[in-house]
DNA sequence: TCGAAAAGTTAGTCTCGGCTAAGAATTTAC
DNA sequence: GTAAATTCTTAGCCGAGACTAACTTTTCGA
């Protein structure tokens, strides 16, 4: 016997009834931006220190090696965010460079939060750098809200 | 097992050099581990509302499909977090234990934590289930001190 | 200028984490 | 006590993201 609450599935498609699953689910979904958003993000901060973003550079940034930058940039590119042509540096789209724009809002926002909230600079970057992707917006404007009390 | 690269950079081994790449390598670790992570609290859930701890109930709280289970029960019980008999109920290891409740711990404190700063009960839920992973041991105390201010 | 070094790509491997389809084991219900 | 429903596993597919080895292209410097 389902000592589940019973809830209304018992439909055809046992699909995932459970409200705590709709939170795995979105973590997943999470998970699966992260690394383009890590890209698109570094790429834009490349772009902006040396005028340009080189798959040598991004992979030395990611701590990846140069295969793994050359098919995450396939797939970017198939995405939409980012152009390139064989051999050259990556450009963003119109559609990567909102995305870098977005992420490094998100970005400067936890960090001056946790820094705010009495974190070193070090730590802060570390956590900031996987807490980003899974702020909501909600939390977010908590954050900065916090983080830019007088 | 992140063969994690020491620091000696401009070695033969072009390995890494960039401080901000540690950040993102071990954000990699730490979506390594994420799973895994999610799997025992679920599963030390279970068994404390249940008695134990079926397949078909992680399944349906984790929103994902019998067969995705299987497998990670297998990867589970590999790494010496779960033991397991077939198409018996699972249980946790003192490994497994002592890892769900580390992560209970975790979780809770960013959910008191979010709670605290004012967010609704759903979304810090939801929140908490994303960020847990990702906060350093430095973070948390900051957390669970603001959580605990009168 | 041209040859070596550096950068980038391709090909192939591995693990992980999803999925479906189908079959085996267990539990339930009559 | 057996048939049906449920649960669990197996097999096989797929894409992502990591790697190495080996090859091509580009860049640099003597």
């Amino acid at each position: 016997m389902t000592c589940d609450s019973s809830s209304t599935e018992a439909t055809d498609e046992p699909r995932l009834a459970d409200s705590r699953a709709e939170a795995f689910q979105e973590v997943r979904s999470a998970r699966r931006n992260e690394l383009a958003e890590d890209y698109v993000e570094l790429i834009a901060e490349l772009i902006h220190e040396h005028g340009e973003a080189r798959p040598v550079a991004i992979a030395a940034r990611l701590g990846v090696r140069a295969p793994t930058v050359t098919k995450a940039l396939d797939r970017l590119a198939r995405e939409g965010l980012i152009t390139r042509e064989r051999y050259r540096s990556v450009f963003l789209t119109e559609k990567g460079r909102a995305l870098a724009h977005e992420c490094r809002r998100r970005h400067e926002i936890v960090l001056r939060f946790l820094i705010r909230l009495g974190l070193d600079a070090e730590t802060a970057e570390r956590d900031a750098e996987g807490i980003e992707h899974h702020v909501s917006e909600r939390t977010l404007a908590l954050f900065a809200t916090y983080a830019d009390q007088a």
